[in-house]
DNA sequence: CGGTACGATAGAACAACGTTCGATACGATG
DNA sequence: CATCGTATCGAACGTTGTTCTATCGTACCG
């Protein structure tokens, strides 16, 4: 596997992959400029081929989704493993999700693909029972088990979903900064009938600049003490 | 807005839509075949007209998803406000999330475009304030309170978007259940190494057959009970 | 050494999609 | 009756994922 074979000299050159090479440069061209920028014809430009020769490793888009997930999700899995085993198996659990947040946070295109089929992207299923392994030490039933890494999962693809929507490109090409562009959200907040919303401007000036980890880490931490609670911790 | 000028007798027929036609069929789309099916010809030929005449009610695609997702938030809404005010907040924001979820469930496409845009979907700002409004009975900080529905709209879209994802098509063609479904994936994990993954065979038999419902209530009222402690309750 | 099988590459074509353009019909207004 | 804004539509454009078919190069085998 990956054998690289000499390239010819004379003539029009033969471009040689592999997949390691496919899976980088598709990661590389979504993290540049988000989904839409991987295209079979952008892939195979960067890799110097043709398009069709793409299809020698993978299926599909879909399965490239994948494979590209889960290419990134091995070093995730790598980080995770890391990370030093604590006394409490909550915190343990805490930290593994920040960390896989972190990524996510760091790949706004992950969010939509991550544990899609765990049947292609091993490392996610790797993930999950990483995370779930901890659940172990608690006392708990099986239900409970799956429930709680379920909730986990659910917490962390919900707030890169939340925050991983593209703003119409305006932010991708660095015009306009993730500042301003809240505020003019918040400022179109502010201008509603405060009878009729009262709540959206309690919270508005919150809004107005968030931090996404500090919301994601109080979303977290929610759902962690409300699974302690149910430890009996 | 939404006249219905009389259609011509004699010659080709000239189709005549209205605003609510268009999301009626858009919706209705969705609802058969999923977010594939929704083309513009595809609609178009539903209408009975031609594929530009759309344009003149959306501007491109987006618009039609946002407007369209907005459409049944409409419904939605009027569910929850529906929704007979109890003596406790965090009871009452559960089963508001519960009539949410429910509409994800019975329509999986919402979950990717539910929120996206708070703009063009006025409902979803408003099923947004329904949600904060009860933290207001609560004694929390503004920031807290912001968290505190950022979370329970994550866990949300979270365990819809997990749910949401397309079966490659044959759970919806009906030529496998989804129990089938469900059992193939078990199946899987059940021949992976039992020292590699002890925590995916524990839950094997919780994970087969499970109802997403049971699921997503689960993950709610862990943030719940969370929110609950924090509230100081 | 020559032939053959197979791994790997690639150009061209196809169907489907979102979107735009220009023309055209229709009702109301003057 | 002319005019204007509303509403409609067929045809075309560019881009996308995907397939077809032909080819190259290397390893193997008689």
């Amino acid at each position: 596997m990956a054998r690289q074979p000499a390239r010819s000299v004379g003539g029009r050159r033969r471009a040689s992959h592999s997949m390691e090479s496919v899976l980088g440069e598709a990661v590389a061209l979504l993290d540049e400029a988000g989904a839409p920028a991987l295209t079979f014809r952008a892939l195979a430009q960067r890799l110097g081929g043709g398009v069709a020769s793409i299809y020698w490793y993978v299926a599909n888009k879909d399965e490239l989704l994948d494979l590209a997930t889960d290419h990134v999700m091995g070093g995730v899995l790598a980080d995770i493993e890391k990370l030093p085993p604590g006394e409490d198996a909550i915190d343990d659990r805490r930290a593994m999700a920040l960390t896989l947040f972190d990524a996510v946070v760091r790949r706004p295109w992950l969010g939509a693909y991550f544990m899609r089929n765990t049947d292609v992207q091993s490392n996610s299923l790797r993930i999950y029972e990483m995370l779930g392994r901890q659940t172990l030490r608690l006392d708990l039933s099986a239900r409970q088990r799956f429930h709680a890494v379920s909730a986990v999962i659910g917490v962390v693809v919900g707030s890169a979903v939340d925050m991983g929507q593209e703003p119409p490109q305006e932010i991708l090409d660095g015009a306009v900064g993730r500042d301003e562009f809240l505020g003019r959200f918040a400022q179109a907040w502010r201008e509603l009938a405060p009878d009729e919303f009262p709540f959206v401007h309690e919270i508005v000036d919150e809004f107005d600049g968030h931090d996404d980890v500090d919301q994601f880490r109080s979303a977290l931490d929610l759902t962690l003490a409300g699974l302690r609670l149910q430890a009996g911790l």
